[in-house]
RNA sequence: GGCCCUAUCGUCUAACGGUUAGGACGCCGGCUUUUCAAGCCGUUAAUCCGGGUUCGAUUCCCGGUAGGGUCACCA
């Protein structure tokens, strides 16, 4: 524990991030940041066939927009050199071997670099499983690259692992099997042996390893959605480790000042979706007034911000509110079935108390027209009247609409002389 | 199939030998300023099976079963 811990995340920039591989990412950078390391990020482009730069940069964009800072990228590709140089060292001392081969397929390559095998068993320390041991002798002597320029990913990795300093081996359960053949090679080259910790996978609901394949969501298209990264990061670190109290909702803060490996869970998790709507509208809650409106990206007026906090649960949805639940603020008009709930409250009864109404709020004064005070002013009225037939008709006449806030808010955020107007509309109707 | 990992409500999980097995999400029901949400209250619901060890097992051990991961000239 004396030296500085240092972790890394290292995807392959084959695919956009979504939620079960970033996992690893939050879970290596919240050990870093609570332990005051180090975290690097490194770009595993060895296969060049399948790397693409566009997946990086979804890679980065994901990260950056979760709040997953990072001290150091690399990208594989860049130590080529020091590959050749390792993987000469090892022929040189016999550890490995420039193997013939016969093609596998048309125009294959004769020849590949092999591991020399020592047949051990291999026994580690995974600080979420405890001890797991396998005998490498079923692995054969393994082969660790293509060519001088093309390592195979086990190789790159421990020679990149031991050059940047990483102490720490925070990744997905997907990899504990590639563990003894990644410590043999360790071994073989006299590099140190990183602490190992095996993060149980994320599943879909039919329990098996998350996958674009499969549908799995990028993080940038839950962001489309209207999810806000707290909510995410807050979620997804959910999946898999917890407290040791009964805390739910997370600051980044908070998660780097609890993380510990030590409450890591062993078994799988089912990622679910409706959890992580709470999450969201939770998060969403916890936002300022003036941070909701920036997320929102859009014009609205300061005073619906507390009432769509309360009502969405995405900013997708709080968008679309503010056309459908608060489309009263741009007018209303509603009809006669509307007014009168489709005559369960009767024209004559509806328009009298209307008048009624109007009557109350001409009264009121207009720096007094806010929502308490219209309620207190009109609630003895409507309980004494039937608040049915009293608030429903209001309800209607000022917000046109089956779904809205209450009429007390409405009226509040109107002002007197739009009500006023907008109820004298509705009795012409009736 | 070989090897490895895992096993508590539908889902995420708590309980590091002694609890009426706790919380959260969802579901269902009720209440509330009788729309829609939100909020509050409540209900429903779990230790995979079989053996041990122990005065006592969710917890420790063994076996079974089930699920998953991995077995590439991918990462």
């Amino acid at each position: 524990m004396a030296d500085k811990v240092v972790t890394r995340f290292a995807p392959s920039p084959t695919g956009n991030l979504n939620l079960g591989g970033v996992r690893a990412g939050i879970f290596a950078w919240l050990f870093a940041r609570h332990n005051k390391g180090k975290f690097i990020v490194r770009i595993e482009d060895t296969d060049k066939e399948r790397s693409k730069k566009e997946f990086e940069e979804n890679i980065f964009e994901s990260l950056q927009w979760l709040g997953v800072d990072i001290d150091q990228k690399y990208r594989q590709s860049e130590h080529a050199g020091r590959h050749e140089e390792l993987l000469r060292k090892l022929i040189a001392e016999d550890k490995a071997y420039i193997s013939k081969e016969k093609p596998k397929e048309e125009g294959g390559r004769t020849e590949v670099i092999r591991f020399h095998n020592p047949n051990k068993v291999v026994t580690f320390f995974d600080a979420v499983h405890g001890q797991i041991s396998f005998d490498t002798t079923d692995l054969k002597d393994f082969i660790i690259a293509k060519s001088f320029t093309e390592p195979l990913f086990h190789f790159a990795l421990v020679v990149d692992d031991w050059d940047e300093g990483v102490t720490h081996v925070v990744r997905g359960e997907d990899h504990v099997s590639n563990t003894p053949r990644q410590i043999l090679i360790q071994e073989a080259l006299g590099a140190p042996r990183p602490e190992y910790a095996h993060l149980p996978l994320i599943t879909g609901a039919d329990r098996t390893k998350l996958s674009k394949r499969k549908g799995a969501m990028a993080i940038t298209e839950y962001r489309a959605l209207g999810y806000i990264s707290e909510a995410i990061l807050n979620f997804d670190t959910m999946l898999g480790w917890h407290p040791s109290d009964e805390q739910e909702i997370f600051s980044k803060e908070e998660l780097i000042a609890a993380f510990t490996l030590d409450r890591v869970q062993k078994s799988p998790a089912v990622l679910d979706e409706t959890k992580l709507l709470w999450f969201n509208h939770e998060h969403l809650k916890r936002l300022s007034d003036n941070e909701y409106a920036k997320r929102l990206e859009q014009e609205i007026d300061p005073r619906l911000i507390p009432l769509l906090k309360e009502r969405a649960k995405t900013l997708v949805e709080a968008r679309e509110m503010l056309t459908t639940e608060f489309g009263f603020m741009q007018g209303a008009s509603p009809s006669v079935e509307l007014l009168t709930q489709d005559g369960k409250i009767t024209a004559e009864v509806a328009s009298n108390h209307l008048k009624a109404i109007a009557d109350m709020f001409e009264h009121i004064p207009d720096e007094g027209f806010s929502a308490a005070q219209i309620k207190d002013i009109l609630w003895p009225y409507a309980t004494a009247q039937g608040r049915g037939d009293v608030l429903w008709p209001l309800r209607t006449a000022l917000s046109g609409a089956t779904k809205s806030p209450d009429p007390f808010i409405i009226a509040g955020l109107l002002g007197k002389a739009e009500c006023l107007a907008r109820i004298a509309a509705a009795v012409e109707k009736l």
